[in-house]
DNA sequence: CTGCTCGGCGCG
DNA sequence: AAAGCGCGCCGAGCAG
């Protein structure tokens, strides 16, 4: 019988077959059991009823062959993306981890689209899943989210998550419910053999294993663990969410898209190549207009020439540039640009391309953004134009059930700051109306512009007008965007609230600032300097912003995946595509895919997943992260 | 032919 | 109505 450790560490052994190694709470390897790579998913899902943390180099190389074959892990490491973290975070500087040279788990990852399409529509081998579903009330969010390194509770502490994870004892891990415990010989180290591979060579110790050892280091040691502690393992579920919705994809109907592909654009040309009927109208009427029969509405340089000869005085081809004109090409001009972009980006060739068997499953990439959102790759997931979202349609019986996260970046910045008058102005309300009624400014749309313009640093136009009224009425919270744009004009970092620190100013950037610092130097270079200043003060003022409700978002969406899964389902060998599941992702935005009995149930499990998200960052905060939610059959009707 | 930048525009 | 943040994708056009 094996024994009980909260890691099992997956890496590669000679001749294509897998090690699992239990670990310890520190990293160290007891035991280790060798399986062929056919045998992989089934020894992951004899390991799962015992909760451990399943610890691999990147979720995408792993998970994806797991759900293929049916079985479905609650927890993992990503130890890609946490070394990522740990490495800038500010809260582990002082680590042996950040100060090493840089090394392999700081090259980008070697995974990425090659594995999309293919191992997501793997299809399942004849193994079935056996259950891994715990007793719903088993695991709280935090035991589910936080490092073993930061969690002191017991899982009978049900409720209690935001204080368990504001009271970091660097403890022991609580049993598993229903696991049986570690034995103290296997902390030694010493003394223990590998349970289920007599015949196995001498334990190994992968790359993977002194990695988890520094990691677990750099975490017991920062300034704050449960902060960075929480903020790995959101990381980590979300890679675990990433996979999971990959492998589901997104229901598209291609018989809608094509209907509507259709109706704007006219029958699919035969030949590729060839523009659809309606664009060809569009260009000869462009044509027409300009009395120009060479005129190439695809080119923008050809058609500024165009233009500029027809006596239009433009500068560029950009639609707000032409809708200030007024002349008879611009609206055909104007249409046949909106439809020739459908065409391109979304048109025939895009569903030939990304759906398969009604799906579309984009390859997510958690972490693909510097401010910890995430990036797509392939088919511009995280870009589907509104134009589309029609031809998103619930599986007959099934609903979409779609949450969005109201005004979150303000409200983000409102509890990182702790500006009690705008958490005020957000209670049991839009936030942007409750701004208007404290009497900052005078209508929503103003409300919208300031706070946008504040956090992203417009200067000017409406935007900026709004800021004095906005910083009158709400200063801490206005001083907290303004000190994170002083520290990246100064060339610091600043650091969200989890722990996700920005990335340094680049050498060219700093040589600028010298330079204008410089005895002698011409007022062109102070200028230059003063703006590259601004620039990344603009880019660390919403960093703090954006990087942070990217956090919130990561629980928002890891206590969906646990909540989804403690609903009922058909049987308990049901697989994650039967059963209510996330099917896609966008920012502060998701959309489940639920049998129709159940949306209401997900729909309070979504409303309950984004108040327990708010409550684990921020604690007893007075701000209020309300979500709109809507029970629809197509995309197009939310919202 | 491939690989790159750019303009433009989709999303939050 | 648009400019401040973060992205990905497309076609055009150019360099090799």
């Amino acid at each position: 019988m094996r024994t009980v450790t909260p890691f099992v560490i997956v890496a590669d052994a000679p001749g294509g077959r897998v090690w699992l190694l239990d670990a310890d709470d520190s990293g160290v390897v007891s035991a280790s059991v060798e399986v062929a790579a056919t045998g992989f998913p089934a020894a992951v899902a004899r390991l799962e009823p015992a909760h451990p943390r399943w610890v691999w180099d990147e979720t995408a190389r792993w998970y994806p062959r797991l759900l293929a074959a049916g079985v479905r892990v609650e927890r993992c490491v990503d130890l890609r993306l946490c070394h990522t973290i740990l490495r800038a975070s500010s809260l582990t500087a002082d680590s042996v981890l950040a100060k090493a040279p840089a090394g392999d788990w700081d090259a980008p990852s070697p995974t990425s689209a090659a594995t999309s399409l293919a191992l997501a529509q793997v299809q399942a081998g004849a193994l079935g899943a056996p259950s891994t579903r715990p007793a719903p009330d088993a695991l709280t969010l935090f035991d589910f989210l936080a490092d073993s390194a930061a969690d002191s509770a017991d899982d009978s502490a049900a409720g209690s998550s935001a204080d368990s994870a504001a009271d970091p004892a660097g403890g022991s891990v609580p049993t598993p419910a229903g696991a049986p415990g570690r034995t103290d010989e296997v902390d030694s180290g010493e003394g223990s053999h590998p349970a289920e591979a007599p015949g196995a060579p001498a334990r190994p110790d992968p790359a993977e294993a002194l990695e988890l050892r520094a990691q677990r280091e750099a975490v017991r040691t920062a300034s704050d663990p449960s902060r960075i502690a929480l903020l790995l393992a959101a990381e980590s579920a979300g890679a675990l969410v990433a996979a999971e919705m990959q492998h589901a994809g997104i229901p598209w109907r291609v018989d809608a898209h094509d209907r509507l592909l259709e109706s704007l654009l006219g029958p699919r040309p035969a030949t590729p190549g060839i523009r659809p009927a309606r664009l060809e109208q569009l260009h000869q009427r462009i044509r027409d207009e300009l009395d120009d029969p060479a005129a190439n509405p695809d080119s923008p340089v050809e058609l500024v020439k165009s233009l500029r000869r027809a006596g239009l005085s433009v500068t560029s081809t950009r639609s707000w540039e032409l809708k200030t004109i007024e002349h008879p090409v611009i609206p055909p001009l104007l249409e046949y640009k909106k439809l020739a972009r459908l065409a391109s980006a979304n048109g025939w060739n895009w569903l030939d391309t990304w759906v398969r068997d009604g799906r579309f499953h984009p390859n997510y990439i958690p972490g693909g953004v510097v401010t910890g959102r995430w990036a797509s790759e392939g088919g511009g997931a995280l870009q589907l134009p509104k134009q589309v979202r029609g031809a998103v349609i619930a599986d007959p019986g099934w609903k979409l059930v779609v949450a969005d996260a109201a005004q979150l970046e303000p409200r983000i910045l409102a509890a990182l700051a702790g500006d009690r008058a705008m958490a005020a102005a957000g209670r049991d309300r839009d936030l942007y109306d409750g701004i208007v009624s404290s009497g900052a400014v005078d209508t929503r749309a103003h409300a919208k512009v300031g706070m946008l313009g504040a956090m992203y640093g417009g200067t000017t136009g409406e935007s900026g007008r709004m800021l004095p009224r906005l910083a009158r009425a709400f200063p801490v919270a206005i001083g907290f965007v303004e000190d994170a744009a002083r520290a990246g004009e100064a060339g610091a970092v600043v650091t969200t609230r989890l722990g996700r620190t920005s990335p340094r100013p680049s050498d060219a950037w700093l040589d600028v600032q010298d330079a204008a610092g410089a005895d002698g130097a011409t007022d062109a270079a102070r200028s230059r300097a003063r703006s590259a200043a601004r620039s990344w003060g603009r880019f660390t003022r919403n960093f703090v912003v954006q990087g942070t409700a990217a956090e919130w978002a990561l629980c928002w969406i890891s206590s969906v995946r646990r909540r989804l899964w403690s609903l009922e389902a058909p049987d308990a060998r049901a697989r994650l595509e039967t059963r209510p599941h996330l099917a896609f992702f966008l920012h502060d935005e998701v959309m489940v895919h639920a049998p129709e009995a159940q949306a209401d149930a997900v729909a309070a499990e979504l409303r309950a997943a984004a108040a327990e998200a708010g409550s684990l960052i921020f604690g007893d905060a007075p701000v209020q992260f309300p979500v709109t939610v809507a029970i629809v059959d197509s995309y197009d009707q939310a919202k």
